[in-house]
DNA sequence: TTGAAAGCGCTAACAC
DNA sequence: GTGTTAGCGCTTTCAA
């Protein structure tokens, strides 16, 4: 069993190196000696044992995957999606995708492991991460792309969603239907798509010059998901100003708004109409179906690491901002033509 | 940068083997020297290598998820869901999962890359896989568990469902409905799980002493794809032997029985009541939507890493099968009270 | 064009 | 207890 590069140079009767040679086709080899490796090969069923190799070559022929633990979760399949897609993509280009997920509660994150091991060619970071892991990954001098998330500062490859976009067709969809008094919810302003959805819909609903004030946003929820989506919508319906419209940052907070809506006696989409953002399965099994911005979240993560493998081969440089396109998908919770009420 | 085992060693004006043996906890060093050799890799910062202790160790640490390219895939959230259910546990051994698929079609099942490069500890094979491989495994000495798939010569240890139980769950259901006319349709039976299904069903309609004969099963579709049960559905639709109630082999298939009925005006569950198997996303998307049996997908990756590890460390053996319970969940398929039609 | 030999960074005998 | 040393299986100078 276990043949080693030894046992194939003995019975093809040449040097070690010779062999070596053959197999990372660094040419300088004569075709007939060539041959006859080749075929040692091929009779002793060899192949290389990768950590051997590593330890001289340096690489690993790992890439990392970066995810703090709250987005990988059953509860939050945005990012479990674009995980799938690297997976996906790293094996046509015989990579392996080692993921690690890092503590947001602790403040002590810890460096993953696969870092302090060197056991990583590449890294792509997804969704907000601390800096100081950046920041190692930078000192390591490892290739690196982030996915949803940017930094202003330094030079980072990313893989953006386009939130401003995204949000504006949302926000468009609704003014279309006939709406006019319409809000938004978000949280989460540390993160960048998020904030760039609650300046996207501003500047929507000044280009059509409609009313936009404090009363009409909600975005200061520390998180992102149902409950803050119900808590958010619950403040804005307490409010004097009346809407009859709201656009959520993502699906989790629409959904979260659908309840507070239904709470109330509202019908949607008759008395209030919601949107949301993502399109991951809460958005299809909500009731009803939530109208929302479908993002190609596994293409993103093919994306990443295409980009990432090219950066690891010299073939492209880091610094590169990727933004994939969205697409708006109308469903139950718009469908309806809103009644003029000229209240 | 890059520290080594050797600038710890000279830091703490000690030998690298007794660096090695206090990283390793080997235990058989003085109080003071380990304080030294700790002192020193914790002003260097230092981390052993990955491969450098791989390739005298043999362990890479990482464990192999080998799924047929047919499962993994968007549509087939299924083994999607077991191997993110074997990410989460693996972290917590420790462990990175190397994930491979391999194609059905082409005649040559190539090995596994981290078979041949022998880059993981451990191997999970999930679904139909072919015996080659599984060969192949027992030939390097990996330990193997088998995920909702059993082979009943050999000797391995295996996650699988209990799907007796669940189509039994899912008929009986029916069958307090006021069901008595109850088809089947399944596929692929050479792959154990479909098997059990079909027998399960047999069991269960004869210990309620209610007919079943070959008109009313329709097990001979090659694939058990939501295609296979719309052509399945209207076989036995267009055969002499009416039913009102059809259980499907899995969700896919019962989809395209809905489909099926709905070609034919049937109303669901009125005239034709269906149920499905496994709760993928698309039990809960279908309209309208599915009754099915659920199973604990993630927990069953989950389960299939901890026996690994286990027998990794020696604690296990291999030959452990571990039936995980599954459940009915009701939907709108059946919600409605059969109508008793004296034909 | 090929071979001999020096490591890559670590563990594990085996001395002392 | 601690140090010396020989590898693990490969790549990569450097000679020949």
């Amino acid at each position: 069993m276990n043949k080693t590069i030894r046992d194939v140079a003995q019975r093809a009767g040449v040097a070690v190196s010779t062999v070596s040679l053959v197999i990372n086709r660094k040419g300088r080899v004569s075709k007939e000696t060539e041959q006859k490796v080749l075929k040692a090969i091929e009779e002793l069923n060899y192949h290389p044992q990768r950590v051997a190799r590593g330890l001289v070559t340096k690489r690993s022929g790992n890439l990392g995957f970066i995810l703090s633990s709250d987005h990988f979760s059953q509860a939050e399949p945005f990012y479990t999606k674009i995980f799938l897609g690297t997976e996906f993509e790293a094996r046509s280009h015989d990579y392996y995708i080692l993921l690690t997920t890092i503590e947001k509660q602790t403040g002590s994150f810890a460096i993953p492991r696969f870092l302090l091991e060197r056991n990583v060619d590449g890294v792509i970071l997804a969704g907000t991460v601390p800096r100081k892991i950046i920041e190692y990954v930078g000192s390591r001098n490892l290739p690196l792309v982030l996915v949803d998330y940017s930094l202003s500062r330094g030079n980072f490859s990313a893989v953006l969603i386009d939130n401003v976009g995204g949000i504006s067709q949302a926000t468009q969809h609704l003014i279309d239907l006939g709406h006019r008094r319409i809000a938004f919810i978000g949280g989460d302003m540390s993160h960048p798509s998020m904030k760039e959805r609650c300046q996207g819909f501003r500047q929507t609903m000044e280009e059509n010059r409609l009313p936009v004030n404090a009363q009409s946003i909600c975005c200061d929820q520390p998180l992102t998901g149902p409950a803050e989506g119900f808590a958010a919508a619950n403040r804005l319906l307490a409010a004097k100003t009346k809407f009859t419209a709201l656009v959520g940052a993502n699906d989790a907070m629409a959904v979260g708004a659908l309840r507070a809506c239904r709470d109330q006696k509202l019908r949607i989409p008759e008395d209030i109409a919601i949107t949301g953002f993502d399109d991951v399965e809460t958005a299809i099994t909500a009731r009803p179906t939530l109208t929302t911005v479908q993002v190609p979240k596994e293409e993103m993560g093919a994306l990443a690491v295409r980009h990432l493998v090219n950066i690891i081969n010299g073939k492209a440089t880091m610094g590169t901002k990727m933004i994939v396109p969205v697409k708006l998908v109308c469903r139950e919770s718009t469908s309806c033509r809103v009644r003029e009420t000229s209240e």
